[in-house]
RNA sequence: GCGAGCGUAGUGUAGUGGUUAUCACCGGGCGUUGCCAACGCCUGAACCCGGGUUCGAGUCCCGGCGCUCGCACCA
């Protein structure tokens, strides 16, 4: 996988030039985080505008940002307190750590899905034997979470919280200002790129698995009834490699993929093609790049269907994208847990009219009668048949009966009519991983080639994203060309959106050498000839042509 | 979390318990050259942290932190 030791140079260079660097170093470091240098802070930002860029395209979205800290109430709502969360024990004898429900394995059919107070109950009922010591004297049951724990606020007043571990809450929990926004009218989206946190177990594999990451994620909100019209013509002459549930790998366009049912909703298909472009466009290489379906047992707890963007790298094909059908999941979650209201209205083609001819409590009667079970009571005598005849007797909701006289009851004739109905909202989501497409991108660029027998590094980026757009070179800082080329530099600094570099140490192929291993697209000499009539030379990193034009026609 | 290996300038490295801690690239200055990692001189910069053994520890032992790999776990 990693060919004579390619990934150790390329990490070499990315610490040494300032893309990424192992972060609180100083003080022993910390696993799984990282700084982005100097050169890779700027970077990142670029990939970040560049993703906003590509999704605002789409024309309905718009951009959020919401807080990293988040309350408890908000993490249980959306299932992750209850699914990020392992339950651990800690052998008395030992100290050894190990989860509840591994050793509960052999004692119950699926330890999994019980509760902290059912594993803690069956633990100290079973007692297995620690895989450490043999002994049997467990600990208390506790939840040992995969989320960053917090305190909101101080003291007695202060109330649990988390650091999110996905943007996506604070979009789902926004939806009514969203709605409100949108002339409440699906579907829209609402996207944002900012800081994720999970505390790993064990963050691996440098930026590939972290415990603070960029993350950047769109949420789509639309009507699961309405008429689709996804458009993948765009994408016809463009086959994708797919690799579906317990299928093999295909190269298809994804309306062939729609059509046969292997991506199971248009705008997925849409939003994969979409993905695709974005990584293409900042330099992903098309033939190291596949999409994954999830198996069904793999899928995250709130997803209906899920497909991976995978790219091949020095790590093997990893996970970046993750493009999830989540179905109503998250907005009904935190509806049930708020009591509020987190709909859109559907208008019927044509209003439809109820007619209901039935029974009904009468409420000056049955009130006294049955008192706190009228409510009950008026339930129960509604879905009551027409032809039902009083006094009857009647079962309730909670499992009373109680006999129900004709002075209780009155006819209940009425029709109602619905022009349309309030219905959740179904959710796609596309979230992309910003370290990992990063190092993916840095991953692919990075070639080492062979310059008059010597080594060399040269980084391909692609000018979308480079951290430096021009670098300027004195040829000589004397007679005047350092202040010119300095002038340029600033010239070009001015200018919004454009980094330039400054440099005049070393030779200037030394200059060159330094600019191509950060993948500076364009480096500009000034010369003397430049000091008579105002031109440069210009030349392009990976051609190494050049040729001559007006500081003018630069800036 | 478990097991194994590793931790020396910015990077890559050498280093029998006793050196002024090796070499290269690198960075900076000066000079020279003047369009693709040129050269000379000068210069900068390191033993992960904390204990222990020892007259003496970069080197041996213990613990921590970090890195890599395998297992486990997991977006």
């Amino acid at each position: 996988m990693t060919e004579d030791g390619r990934l150790e140079r390329l990490s070499g260079m990315l610490k040494r030039r300032g893309f990424l660097l192992p972060a609180f170093e100083i003080h022993g470091g910390a696993k799984g985080l990282y700084d982005f240098g100097p050169v890779g802070g700027r970077m990142r930002s670029r990939v970040n505008q560049r993703w906003l860029d590509h999704w605002l395209q789409l024309g309905n979205v718009v951009e959020l940002s919401c807080p990293t800290v988040t309350p408890y109430a908000v993490l249980e709502a959306s299932g992750h307190v209850g699914e990020f969360s392992d339950f651990m024990t800690e052998c008395g004898s030992c100290g050894e750590a190990s989860r509840a429900d591994t050793l509960l394995e052999p004692h119950h059919p699926n330890p999994d899905a019980l509760k902290r107070d059912e594993l803690q109950a069956l633990l100290f009922q079973v007692q297995p034997p620690c895989p450490g010591c043999g002994n049997q004297a467990w600990s208390e049951v506790k939840a040992q979470n995969l989320m960053f724990n917090t305190t909101i606020g101080a003291g007695d007043s202060g109330r649990p919280g988390f650091l999110r571990p996905e943007t996506a809450q604070g979009m789902f929990t926004s939806f009514n200002a969203l709605h409100r926004h949108f002339r409440e009218r699906l579907p829209f989206g609402a996207m944002q790129v900012g800081k994720g946190y999970r505390n790993e177990i064990a963050p691996r594999q440098g930026m590939i698995r972290l415990r603070e990451f960029n993350m950047a994620e769109l949420e789509y909100f639309i009507d699961p009834e309405a008429e689709l019209n996804d458009d993948l013509s765009p994408w016809d002459d463009a086959p994708l490699h797919l690799i579906s549930d317990g299928g093999n790998g295909v190269e298809i366009t994804l309306s062939e993929a729609c059509k046969q049912q292997l991506i199971r909703h248009p705008t997925v298909a849409r939003f994969m093609g979409i993905t695709r472009d974005f990584l293409v466009d900042i330099g992903i290489d098309p033939s190291r790049l596949r999409f994954r379906q999830h198996e069904q047992d793999e899928m995250a707890h709130y997803a209906v269907d899920c497909w991976d963007a995978e790219i091949e790298g020095s790590y093997g094909w990893i996970e970046c994208v993750g493009i999830a059908h989540r179905g109503c999941y998250d907005l009904e979650s935190h509806e049930k847990a708020t009591g509020k209201t987190l709909r859109a209205r559907r208008e019927f083609d044509e209003p439809r009219t109820i007619t209901i001819d039935a029974w009904t409590i009468d409420g000056a009667t049955a009130g006294p009668a049955f008192k706190a079970l009228a409510g009950a009571v008026k339930t129960a005598v509604e879905a009551l048949p027409k032809s039902t005849s009083f006094p009857c007797e009647i079962s309730l909701e909670n499992g009373a009966k109680v006999v129900v006289g004709e002075e209780h009851v009155k006819p209940n004739q009425k029709t109602i009519k619905e022009t349309g109905e309030w219905y959740i909202p179904h959710v796609i989501e596309p979230a992309f991983g910003i370290d990992r497409i990063i190092w993916h991108v840095i991953d692919h660029a990075y070639s080492e080639l062979e310059k008059n027998g010597e080594p060399y590094t040269l980084m391909r980026l692609s000018p979308t994203i480079a951290p430096v757009d021009y670098a300027v070179f004195p040829l000589f800082e004397k007679d005047g060309m350092g202040e010119l080329a300095w002038n340029l530099h600033q010239t070009l600094c001015k200018t919004s959106g454009l980094v330039s570099m400054y440099d005049a140490s070393g030779s200037i192929g030394r200059r060159y050498a330094r600019a191509d291993e950060i993948g500076v697209p364009i480096c500009i000499t000034v010369d003397h000839q430049s000091l008579e009539d105002g031109t440069v030379t210009v030349r392009d990193r990976d051609t190494g042509e050049q040729h001559r034009i007006t500081i003018d026609s630069l800036s």
